[in-house]
DNA sequence: TGCATATTTGCATATTTGTGCAATAATAGA
DNA sequence: TCTATTATTGCACAAATATGCAAATATGCA
């Protein structure tokens, strides 16, 4: 594995290893459309520039995603993008080759 | 989501989500065979104290496991419990049923 | 314009974390 | 027993991190 890759890869999964932004995070994997902060606030026990820190920082590594809205800022999980990095992640785990672009599709046949 | 299931969830990937940490992991996966502490050395440029300290906290969180051997300690990843870790996570955030323990799998039919 | 609401930013701080070096522990082999 | 090898632990330290409060910013609304 690359040491670009790997640390990209260290760097979202320590943006999700901590407890208040996890909690954002199912937060969001529950709701069925964009929240805003404030909103947001109720599933963590801290202030709120406190839950403004802890999303930019989900927001710099693409966990989640935002629609500004007048005043407010509707933050949404990346469902797809998320979920393919934990699968490929598990892949090579479990020694199945992983496909980083669809280039790389013919060489593994 | 639980709290206490959330917290374990988030020290987990935080005990992945450091780079050398995570170089670590990814050499055991690529090995075939248990790797002993000095030659997983050689994946990071740190000191074996530091090294050590690393295996420790995969160890804690159940991410690797050792085999004492004399006095080498061979470590081995434990391949299936992180995948499917990762991929109940994965199944979460796209909004799939997660099934924890065995006696739930009735519920989900 | 004035006020209320939503969010971010500056600052201070306590805690955690990663690190290296030296010492220690455990064990194999001569 | 003595020595070499493997691994862990004690200590110190710098850097990163999570946090709260207060101020600033941005925007909607009367």
């Amino acid at each position: 594995m690359n040491v670009d890759d790997t640390q990209k890869l260290a760097d979202l999964l320590k943006a999700l290893g901590e407890f208040n932004r996890l909690s954002l995070v199912y937060e969001l994997c529950d709701a069925h459309h964009p929240q805003n902060a404030m909103c947001l606030c109720k599933c963590c026990e801290v202030d709120s520039s406190v839950v403004s820190r802890h999303l930019k920082t989900l927001l710099d590594e693409g966990i989640v995603g935002v629609h500004k809205n007048g005043r407010e800022r509707a933050y949404f999980l990346n469902r797809s993008l998320l979920a393919e990095t934990l699968r490929s992640f598990a892949d090579k785990i479990e020694g199945k080759e992983v496909k980083t672009t669809s280039l790389m599709e013919a060489e593994n046949g």
